[in-house]
RNA sequence: CGCGGGGUGGAGCAGCCUGGUAGCUCGUCGGGCUCAUAACCCGAAGGUCGCUGGUUCAAAUCCAGCCCCCGCAA
């Protein structure tokens, strides 16, 4: 089959769009990678110095043109003269204009959407699905819409989730369909209207932007320990453990052991650390920080401060398990 | 100039306010106990206390500048 050659123009600022780029690169088809569009740097981080997102770096190297507009008003005189014929839109952190859709990308506009829609339409579905206790989730393509997440779907790839997996190991679970996907994507685009499969609005679910205080652990709160909950912030950026409005310690690392009927709350026993949740999980904390300080491991946390340790065993903020 | 914490043998910490002998828990090495051990007992090695300058009889400790790391906030 013989495909006409297409200008294709990549919308990504994220981590995950970088994953999804590096595959657009890697393969040469009838699709022609013309630029990369992602946002602008932004001061951002300690000392509120300038960042350029992880997009940026990976499309200098490779010589692509790229662009950082304002707003995509800004852009609009760019799309005139690059005339892109299909576009691909990726974490990118912006939401496109009616008239992109009406007087641009003649072959469609497509996006990369890490659920199974029509459910988890949004902001942040990867920690979304988590919470909301799902048996599966996945990667979708969809031809765009204006509304939000909302167009047919394309491609579509399901991803199992065992009740141990935690936000890293989805991550990477999803991380490892995007080459499939992609490549699908890079191969067959765009696709026959028999290919597409329309959402169903009435089972459309969506989910908003995560707020800082949703990885909190409250010890006056067990509700706030759950399993469930906290596995969607595991490893990054992690759970703080909190005494009322006081950050006592974050768990950074964990691994998922079992079942359990353990009293919730933080356990030690010899040199293990455990967090066992009010929905009778027992995980292995392996990894913590304390405010202001780089996150260690538990043994080396264990042997540095043992005043801390039992000051929290005597408050109760740990638990001393004994054989 | 967004706010705040920190840099001490190989690891993680205490000591700093109130200058005066380098401390704790681990690890490493040697020895002992033990059927045996990641357990226990005894011993040893290993640090110009981030860098530079200042104050002082004397600085890890007080003052100034610089480098690096981290938590918030975006």
């Amino acid at each position: 089959m013989v495909q006409k050659n297409l200008n294709l123009l990549f919308f990504g600022s994220s981590e995950f769009a970088v994953q999804t780029l590096v595959h657009v690169l890697n393969q040469s088809t009838h699709l022609n990678l013309m630029g990369v569009v992602c946002v602008p740097d932004r001061p951002s981080g300690r000392g509120m110095k300038l960042h350029a997102p992880p997009v940026k770096s990976l499309t200098l190297e490779r010589g692509i043109p790229l662009y950082q507009p304002e707003s995509l008003s800004a852009f609009r005189d760019n799309l005139n003269r690059l005339a892109p014929d299909i576009g691909l839109v990726v974490a990118y952190g912006k939401i496109l204009p009616q008239w992109c859709f009406d007087s641009y990308f003649p072959h469609g506009l497509y996006n990369i959407h890490a659920s199974l829609l029509p459910a988890f339409r949004g902001a942040s579905p990867i920690r979304a699905v988590l919470k909301a206790d799902v048996p599966n989730t996945g990667l979708c393509i969809q031809q765009m819409v204006y509304e939000l997440d909302a167009g047919p779907v394309w491609i579509s790839k399901s991803v199992s989730i065992p009740p141990s997996m935690d936000f890293g190991q989805l991550y990477s679970a999803l991380n490892n369909c995007i080459p499939d996907v992609t490549g699908q994507f890079m191969a067959e685009a765009p696709p026959q209207l028999s290919d597409l499969t329309v959402q169903s609005a009435d089972h459309a679910s969506y989910c908003g932007k995560d707020q800082p205080s949703d990885s909190h652990m409250i010890l006056e709160r067990p509700e706030t320990c759950r399993w469930i909950h906290l596995r969607a912030f595991l490893p990054t950026p992690g759970i703080w453990i909190m005494r009322s409005k006081e950050r006592l310690i974050k768990l950074c690392k964990g691994t998922y052991l079992e079942k359990t009927q353990c009293t919730v709350g933080l356990i030690l026993k010899g040199q293990v650390l455990m967090l066992s949740t009010e929905d009778g999980h027992l995980i292995r904390v392996d990894e913590v920080q304390l405010p202001g300080k780089p996150k260690v491991a538990v043994q080396n946390w264990i042997n540095g401060y043992h005043q801390l340790i039992r000051t929290w065993c005597s408050e109760g903020v740990i638990h001393e398990a004994h054989e």
